[in-house]
DNA sequence: CCGTGTGATATAGAAAAGTAGATCAAATGA
DNA sequence: TCATTTGATCTACTTTTCTATATCACACGG
């Protein structure tokens, strides 16, 4: 099932998530049956136009046609304007720092506990409501000392850690403000998805 | 047949035209039946998203999912990007009077013939050669003819008129390049569209 | 006027998308 | 522990694309 257009996919995938949106919300948005997003998510269908146009839509998105020689200025600009929201410079510097170690963590031996950690860190930036530093602080200690230990225990320890983290901070979010109210596009992810 | 997605149709048109490919031509590239190719411009069909992205590659196209808010910024930068080829400005002036003149006709009094004599002014200004500066004054004023008797009949000798110049215009450039050479995008006219 | 290339159209059949709807295991929160 | 929500995956049925192929009227140049 492969049709050339996989990054399509991931794209919609990418951008329903940093929407915090379900399937079935999207489903309902966009008219489109829960089940057949699942498919296309999983880039299990070739998809017509009209279907991508109507998701897209509802995430906020446009389907465009584009010189091949305009695509580096025009992702350049798509990056800018679908960055992360305000956050502070400390809590952003201490995000890269764990994403640094996520990514060495990876590249040593990749397994899926370690797939699942990465997948965390990424929810967790896309996360609206500010982060704290000193909580990322203590997620990075984790994380350091599953570098020295290098047991599978300990990133399952840290995964456990940034999910009740990322609960946290969800509940916080939809607490304080309309259940589902549109919300400004966070960043899209699709920059550091290989 | 409306699938909300009329604009994706009237730009790969566009830009078979900018680039002087027949749909049969376009169809061996893009490995798409030339028949399909022509229900899909005139927007006949809900195409799947491989074929769509299979004949925006043979146009050297990409397909691309922009957050809303990015189109502006993202539409001048395809604009300047797929801008008319070297012209010099005499010329580039004349064109521009020659189409107020005719924007000027169509609003005024709508027909067939004048549709037609649009899309000839198009199709010229989209010949890679050089215009002669000489051979769109006469054109204007062929125009400017048209304005004062206002008959049918003067609109028809200028279609005719600009016809002929066309077909030298491509007879002259396809003698002096190799048959099919991939040319470089010209203008994709779809800022003077509506 | 005649041959060629153009885009639009038709036919028939194979392949796939798309629909509504149910079910499932896993994760989550209470 | 229990109810809910999540995404994935089926079934059965309808609709449509897409293919290959042929034909059409028309514009054009020789």
């Amino acid at each position: 099932m492969s049709y050339g257009t996989e990054h399509l996919a991931a794209r919609l995938k990418a951008a329903r998530e940093a929407k915090r949106l379900s399937q079935r919300e999207l489903s309902a948005l966009a008219g489109v049956p829960q089940s057949h997003i699942s498919k296309i998510e999983n880039n299990a269908v070739d998809l017509r136009v009209s279907s991508l146009s109507s998701i897209a839509h509802a995430l906020d998105l446009e389907l465009m046609l584009v010189p091949r020689k305009a695509l580096p200025a025009i992702q350049s600009i798509v990056r800018s304007v679908s960055s992360a929201p305000v956050i502070n410079a400390a809590t952003q510097r201490e995000i890269d720092r764990i994403r640094e170690k996520v990514d060495a963590l990876a590249s040593h031996a990749s397994s899926a506990s370690i797939d699942n950690l990465q997948r965390r860190i990424r929810e967790i930036t896309q996360i609206p409501s500010q982060l704290d530093p000193d909580i990322l602080q203590k997620v990075r200690r984790t994380l350091e000392s599953i570098e020295s230990s290098g047991s599978n225990e300990a990133v399952n320890r840290a995964v456990e850690n940034i999910r009740s983290l990322r609960n946290q901070l969800a509940h916080r979010a939809s607490s304080q403000e309309t259940p589902r109210a549109p919300r400004p596009a966070y960043r899209l992810e699709e920059d550091q998805d290989g």
